[in-house]
DNA sequence: GAGAGATATCTCGATGTCAAGACAGTACAC
DNA sequence: GTGTACTGTCTTGACATCGAGATATCTCTC
């Protein structure tokens, strides 16, 4: 071994270099890491959340809605494909934030199998608290690297995941 | 706009600077990112093990078992430790896995709380089979980024994790 | 060696997710 | 305009996970 271990996935790389020499396990250093890094991050958020009354799963539906500017509203088939659900689980997480009173539903005028969702006063409320909430704790995530590390880190992961985006 | 968006976590900040001008939304230029990409690649690593009949939930059981090498045994305790998952879950895992003759239990001789779980014969030729595979596809999802990136980027990710490793 | 606290595993109920399919409505070619 | 393929949403059933608590055993101190 030429390196210490210096964090759990460099003891699992080692440990498979020791069982499985015939394999080249480079990849597991980005990509295990990368599973690992977002589990933690998923806990982080759920703690965040917790202190709004908010579950991660509601949390991305009404950033969603959010983001989207005035009058916060899009279709279920907009928001699944801004949280990477299926329709099933988007039509249940309407129907539960509609009956937490964050989100109201009505039919698209303009398309009679559509619907359309918007944000409640309450809902807007309750997740702009929680993002600025999350943000300060993403930040603090990011403390160990300086600005130009981030940003190194940003593009790089931006290179990994560019040929989900474009097509 | 000072950049162009390339892809989807640039048009997801933009909206955000556009929505929340007050905030520093930076963090999500990575955060957001890693998550995206760990949902990518457990869709890749569901395809992948699907063609040894495994699913990612007995991979990750199997691999921890595989890598403390002979006589692939460990504890659930040590096992639970190793894929971030509760000791309900592991128990269920453990369950469901002797069932399908991957692994054996037995009683820890050592301490009459604990049990040893075990690869069997079968067990060990389908995580090898569907090890060999993953590392495939991984190796093409890199395949974006040359050796120093990849090795930079792993660099950055351990910086993250550390903190989340060590204590 | 007795008792308090820690540890290892398992049980159980609730829950969120997915996959597949049902159904209504739309779009487009002919 | 009619038929065919497509799209958008919802329904259903199976399933893996979590969290809290139960039980048994170990360890350490006095």
């Amino acid at each position: 071994m030429t390196e210490d271990a210096r964090d759990e996935v460099d003891r699992l790389v080692a440990a498979w270099r020791t069982e499985r020499p015939d394999l080249d396990v480079e990849p597991l250093q980005v990509l295990s890491r990368v599973s690992r890094l977002a589990k933690h991050l998923d806990r982080a958020r759920r703690a965040a959340f917790a202190e709004h009354d908010l579950e991660p799963w509601e949390f991305d539906v009404l950033t969603a809605l959010r983001r989207a500017g005035k009058p916060y509203e899009l279709s279920p088939g907009a928001l699944l494909r801004a949280t990477l659900v299926t329709s099933g689980t988007m039509t249940n997480r309407i129907d539960r934030l509609a009956q937490a009173g964050h989100v109201r539903r009505r039919p698209d005028p303009e398309d009679r199998r559509g619907v359309l969702v918007s944000l409640t006063e309450t809902g807007l409320a309750r997740v702009d608290a929680a993002f600025s909430d999350l943000l300060r704790r993403e930040h603090d995530l990011l403390s160990g690297l300086g600005p130009t590390d981030q940003r190194a880190l940003a593009s790089l992961l931006r290179t990994l995941l560019a040929p989900f985006d474009s097509p």
